[in-house]
DNA sequence: GCACCCCATTGGAGCGCTCCAACGTTGAAG
DNA sequence: CTTCAACGTTGGAGCGCTCCAATGGGGTGC
């Protein structure tokens, strides 16, 4: 049984198929007496629309796409959350697809959306040039979330990474700490988190201390061992991530530093690794089902109004504390 | 500028649509001489074929979707690596979706990818009722991965867990441990690893000890605490995955435990975060890779020879040993 | 009772592509 | 030199829908 296509409910429903269409896309001008047969028709037949159809008639599809950099990396997911409950709350569909690590993946998975017909695309964690990120917006809007790309193109979303460090190195001073290591991470945001921290360290009087890492678990292992290596003593170690924090962690038990008691530990992002009863890590929650959220709003208001001047939005981290923050050794 | 169509390619190029259509899609009755001005009057014209218009007329997107159960769970992520590799292998482009933890999500997720006209979709850690898995199954080719459904309409590939089950008691009892206690699951696959745990054991000469738990970290809580308050003592756990195994963890720690020294502690899926140095947990991978490209296959299988019949796949599990298994206490 | 307007409804054109039957050319076979 | 098959190429029909101009059938006002 082949599929019913618009004319075999207009044939049940004894009306045109211009009237169907009018149902389908809940026009206010239909009978009530029009719309209930039409209905019961596609109810009985089974009918949904051809979206293909439609879009090709139409040029719109009601649906984003997003991009996620990495479907491993559990920041993702969260943003992902955001992003969902925006497009549902506006009546948009949303379509996922994932960069695979891959910068050439990522192509792809933007050309696939094109072709798609999606009315918007936000991009989270992008990896993709600045080049073909305006490419692809001049062909459809895009939104992008967690990467402070600087573009006139395209509507960004970002945590204010250099508040977020502030309020970290805040919290340890508060503690009691004054000789605060930070492992710098090699991403978006790696930048911001580390001016914020050596601003701040400055701020109290202190002396920064960076030493560089990468946004890994591994990352996290080599920038702590640099650290202790050096003849700086430290009390507390801000790291660039979460990952980098699980890093650091191991090393510092390796090196029989118990934390908090001996050396206080912070990372940054706030996943559900970190927030496991057996590491407990104190972190910064960057808000990412806010973030997606408003990606996702300043997509709907591009497409409703019309505007094509960029907006760049920033959101506010806040401070998770947990087990892995205390007062230094004496 | 609005987007060049086929005809805009067929003028420049001076020849006719129908040829530039063969052209785009890689037929070989095509001269060389007017391949080269189709493709070279595409590339000056930056053409890109309209899917919509493409899929209308003929029915096939060569698209897959893959809806994934919870973007939280990194297993998901390893199969969709899996379908993403296999679908790449062979042409096919890849769409995602989520089931955000909810039912009705997840229909809706189905629902675009139908409407979408993807060419199969595969279903990774079903929440919907069989069902609607084989209503969707009746207008698309369905494969269902790491979810057991009995159903004749759609294909599954599954892990063998009370394979799974049967190596960690092996590796448990090859350590010295007779006394082992199994931590429940409550969802896909607790039955089978519960089962083959009791097998083993008695093929041992022990007996089973089961505690009813869950398949998150509060399960393995729980469990652990209920296994402790028994009179019969314990010398190793067996979670019903890694995040069950967490918990436990936690607990055993609390207790005053150590692990692997008084107790030893295995998982199941070796998620990352079992593989972090700070937990290093024995568990068991189930080849989420293997599972997502045995999916993708099938379904192809089915596209391309009309196969009706449904097929169910079974992958052998592996033993992964890191630290938290050891000789038992004397 | 006539003119008018408003409303729900309709037929048809067209979105950009694929697919098919049919076409003209070419070259080998007889 | 004719015949025919093979080949590259073409126009046209049609996929299922949206959108628009046009239609007809009540009301309403005078």
């Amino acid at each position: 049984m082949p599929k019913p296509t618009m004319d075999d409910v207009a044939r049940r429903a004894g009306v045109s198929r211009a009237l169907v269409s009018l149902v389908m896309r809940d026009s206010e001008k239909v009978s009530t007496r029009s719309r209930a047969a039409v209905l019961e028709a596609a109810e009985v037949l089974g009918y949904r629309p051809n979206l293909s159809a439609r879009h090709l008639a139409s040029k719109r599809t009601r649906t984003f796409g997003m991009v996620i950099n990495d479907l491993h990396n559990p920041y993702f997911a969260g943003v992902a959350d955001g992003v969902k409950a925006a497009a549902d709350a506006n009546g948009y569909r949303l379509l996922l697809n994932s960069a695979f690590l891959s910068d050439d993946d990522e192509r792809t998975a933007l050309e696939t959306f094109i072709d798609f017909n999606v009315d918007g695309i936000i991009l989270s964690g992008a990896r993709v040039s600045k080049k073909v990120i305006e490419q692809t917006a001049a062909s459809v809007p895009v939104a992008v979330a967690s990467d402070p790309v600087q573009s006139s193109k395209v509507d960004t979303v970002n945590n204010d990474d250099y508040a977020g460090a502030t309020l970290v190195v805040e919290h340890l001073v508060e503690l009691g700490h004054r000789a605060i290591v930070h492992l710098e991470g090699d991403g978006a945001g790696a930048k911001d988190r580390r001016a914020g921290y050596i601003a701040t360290m400055e701020r109290f009087g202190l002396t920064p201390n960076v030493v560089p890492g990468a946004f890994t678990e591994a990352g996290g292992v080599d920038g702590t061992r640099t650290a202790l290596k050096q003849d700086t003593r430290f009390t507390a170690v801000f790291a660039g991530n979460d990952m980098s924090a699980l890093g650091a962690l191991d090393v510092l038990d390796a090196a029989g530093l118990r934390v908090p008691e001996d050396v206080s530990l912070v990372g940054y992002d706030n996943t559900f690794v970190g927030a496991l009863r057996h590491i407990g890590l104190t972190t910064i929650d960057q808000g990412r089902d806010r973030i997606g959220r408003l990606a996702v709003e300043m997509l709907i208001e591009r497409i409703e109004t019309g505007r094509t001047r960029a907006r760049h939005v920033t959101t506010s981290p806040t401070l998770v504390v947990r087990e892995t923050t205390g007062s230094p050794p004496d």
